[in-house]
DNA sequence: ATTTTTAACTAACAAATGTTAGGTAGCCGA
DNA sequence: TCGGCTACCTAACATTTGTTAGTTAAAAAT
C-alpha cells in the first residue's frame, strides 16, 4: 500500500482542522499553506489537487465510521442494546475525530462529480444500517410506530450534531455522551417515574 | 420604512433558492444574475452586494423565528405544553421557509464581522428561549436531569434537521411534523405500553 | 411635455483562486 | 562520491470572483 508521509500527515491534519472550522470554499490553498508555514505551491509536493485533499479525508473518515459500527450492527444481540451501541460508536467515532467527522457530515457536498454522488451513495448505505436495527425494533413492536425514515433522520440529526460541541478537554468522555444521546433518544426528555 | 419592489423579491427569494441549494459561497453572483435572466452587474440595480443579500434574508427570518416562538415562550401554559407548542411552531416556521431557514440555520456563518457575532448572538438569545423552558421543566421535576445545555442541544438539532429532508409536496402538514417531533422528543423511542 | 426613476445593459477592474513550470539546497543509500 | 529523492522555493498562469462606471430605453411622475 502507500505509505503516508509523516509531512504529508500534518498537511492533512491541518486541512481537516481548518476545512471543518472555515468551511471548505472558504479555505483557500493559500491559507493552508500558512498554517503550515510554506509556499501555496509547496503543498503540491504532498497533495495532487485541493480537492483530492478532500476526498482523503472524507473517504478515510467514512471508511472508520463503517469499521466502527458496521460490526455491531451485524452482531447478535437484541435490537434495544443493538441500536443503543450503534449510537454510542457513532458518537464516538465523531469524538475522537472532530474534524474529520464535520467533513464526513458536511462538507463532503463540496466534492465534484462523480465523486459526490458516490459519496452520498456510502453515507446512505452506512444509515440504512441505523434504518434496518429501527425498522427490526418496530416490526418486533419494541419501538413506537413512527415511519421508520422520520426515526432514523431524527436520531442521526441528534447524534451528528455532536460535532459543533463536544469539546475534548470537557468533563465528558465520548461514551458517556454517547450513552446520554441513547437514553435520551430512546426514554425521551419526560420523567416516567 | 422601504417598500421592497416586486423584482427585488424575485431577486430575494432566487438568492435564498441558490444560497440554500448550492451554500452562499458557491453560488457566485452570475450564478444568481442567470437565474435571474439578467447580467451579474444588473444585480447592483436592486442590492448592495451579495453579502448584503445573505444579510437581508438572515435577518428577516431570524425575525419570522423569533416572532413566531416568543409569545409562546412568553405565555402561561404548564411547562410540557410550552415546549410541544414551541418545538411545534419552530418546526412550521422551517417548513414553510425553508430555503430562508437553511440560512438562518446555516449559512450565516458567511456573514463578515461584526454582522457575524451579531447574528451569532441573536441565534443564542432564540435558542435560550428553548433552554429556559427545558431548565423549567428540570427544576419542576417534570423532565430528566440531564444537563440542561446537552438537552437544548440535542432537540435543537433533532428539530432543525427537519430543513433538509421536509418537502412541501409530502403528505406530512408541517404541524404534524412537529407533533411528531415533539413526542419523539419527549416521550423517546421505546414503546412503554 | 418634460423630468425623473427604474431596470437593465456593456465593458472593465482589481483581487483572489487553484494550479503548473522549473529550479535549488540538503539528505540518504549505493 | 554520485544520483536521486524530498521538501521546499519563486514566478507566473488562466479563471473566477465581486464590483464599479457609464449608458440607455422605457415607464412613471410632474
Amino acid at each position: 500500500m502507500k505509505a503516508i508521509s509523516e509531512r504529508k500527515q500534518q498537511v492533512i491534519a491541518t486541512a481537516e482542522r481548518l476545512f471543518s472550522e472555515k468551511g471548505y470554499l472558504a479555505t483557500s490553498v493559500r491559507d493552508l499553506a500558512e498554517a503550515l508555514q510554506i509556499e501555496a505551491a509547496s503543498l503540491y509536493s504532498h497533495v495532487k489537487s485541493k480537492e483530492d485533499l478532500l476526498w482523503g479525508i472524507a473517504d478515510r473518515c467514512a471508511d472508520q465510521f463503517f469499521a466502527t459500527v458496521e460490526p455491531i450492527s451485524a452482531a447478535e444481540v437484541n435490537t434495544k442494546e443493538k441500536l443503543t451501541q450503534m449510537i454510542i460508536a457513532h458518537v464516538q467515532v465523531i469524538c475522537t475525530n472532530l474534524a474529520a467527522s464535520a467533513i464526513f457530515l458536511r462538507e463532503w457536498r463540496h466534492l465534484s462529480e462523480p465523486r459526490k454522488s458516490e459519496y452520498a451513495q456510502r453515507r446512505a448505505n452506512y444509515e440504512k444500517m441505523f434504518r434496518n436495527v429501527i425498522r427490526q425494533g418496530i416490526e418486533e413492536n419494541l419501538f413506537k410506530h413512527y415511519d421508520e425514515g422520520f426515526s432514523t433522520r431524527t436520531i442521526l440529526s441528534a447524534i451528528n450534531w455532536t460535532h459543533t460541541w463536544y469539546r475534548p478537554d470537557g468533563e465528558l468522555t465520548p461514551e458517556k455522551v454517547g450513552e446520554n444521546l441513547s437514553s435520551f433518544l430512546l426514554n425521551g426528555l419526560i420523567r416516567t417515574i
